[in-house]
DNA sequence: ACCTGAACACCGTTCAAGT
DNA sequence: ACCTGAACACCGTTCAAGT
């Protein structure tokens, strides 16, 4: 392991364990047990570390959905699963642009590619999907479904209603 | 005008203006040709004005829907009009809990009715709808639709494709 | 009522310097 | 190679004090 990757590791941690207000520079490097600007002869600033965790995200979300089977409905319900499960992890990797010069060639490719054979290869009906399946949980983790709602009726309702691709 | 409201003016106008990393309290008040510590006579913390835009947000996005006319896909088109008109105070409504204490009973009732009409009184399907809404609109605002992305026409198939709504 | 300067406990980042 | 203290230009917020 590289310090550079280290220095992720620690930051995933931190990230998940205590939220993004935690995750700053002299806290991460505390928990590394050296200094704030000792961090910047490994990595060139917190946005590369946010990047990185990003990329991580995606692969893994990939791989999540690329398991879930078939069917939209096994689809949506592995991307809730998966977001539910590293929702501040989810949220950084939604809430900010895709790095793409940073983020190795094929990765959001390959997140998104069982999306798309879901679709049966139809690209709006893809981005659709990955529209709606986005909405719904970030709406949820942002806490905007009031107190109560059955937000497992609102996923079956979507995706059983969405017809399944054919070309256009 | 209130001063309190006047506040919550300048911090729209600065959003809006010059993004959400300007709107810092030192900057809003010399805005105010005040100091900083002053706004806290008029305010108790960031945290109120935000929730204040997050109404005001709300009412006009509310307005917006119930203006959009009948039919999924005029709705749909208004809300994402609406978001690109207000990106950043879209960001904002929708980056944060809904605060429910501190916004006045009904906003957010009235800004989901035209929805809910829309889904003919089923709210799971309502929901669905607004997470598709949100989430295709979300994934524009933030970038990760590849550069020349035919967005429009993902809404076109994301809101065509969606059944009309029957209760449950 | 409304505003102030000084202060506290934080940020991300740079830089010259030490081993 | 790896780490350091000091510093810069910032944050949100509190508080005693001034008009």
């Amino acid at each position: 392991v590289s310090r550079r990757d280290e220095i992720v590791d620690v930051a995933e941690r931190l990230l998940e364990a205590e939220g993004p207000e935690t995750l700053s520079m002299r806290r991460l490097a505390e928990e590394m047990g050296i200094r704030a600007p000792s961090l910047y002869k490994h990595i060139r600033s917190k946005d590369e570390i946010e990047a990185a965790l990003q990329q991580r995200g995606l692969e893994s979300l990939g791989e999540a959905l690329a398991d879930a089977g078939t069917g939209l409905v096994n689809l949506g319900s592995a991307y809730r699963r998966w977001a539910l499960l590293h929702p501040r992890l989810y949220d950084l990797m939604t809430r900010r642009p895709l790095a793409r010069e940073q983020i190795a060639e094929g990765v959001d490719a390959a997140a998104s590619a069982p999306v798309l054979a879901a679709a049966a290869g139809d690209i709006n009906l893809a981005r659709a999907l990955w529209g709606l399946a986005h909405g719904l949980v970030d709406l949820e983790l942002a806490g905007r479904f009031p107190p109560g709602a059955d937000i497992d009726a609102a996923w079956r309702t979507a995706f059983e209603a969405f017809p399944t691709g054919r070309p256009s």
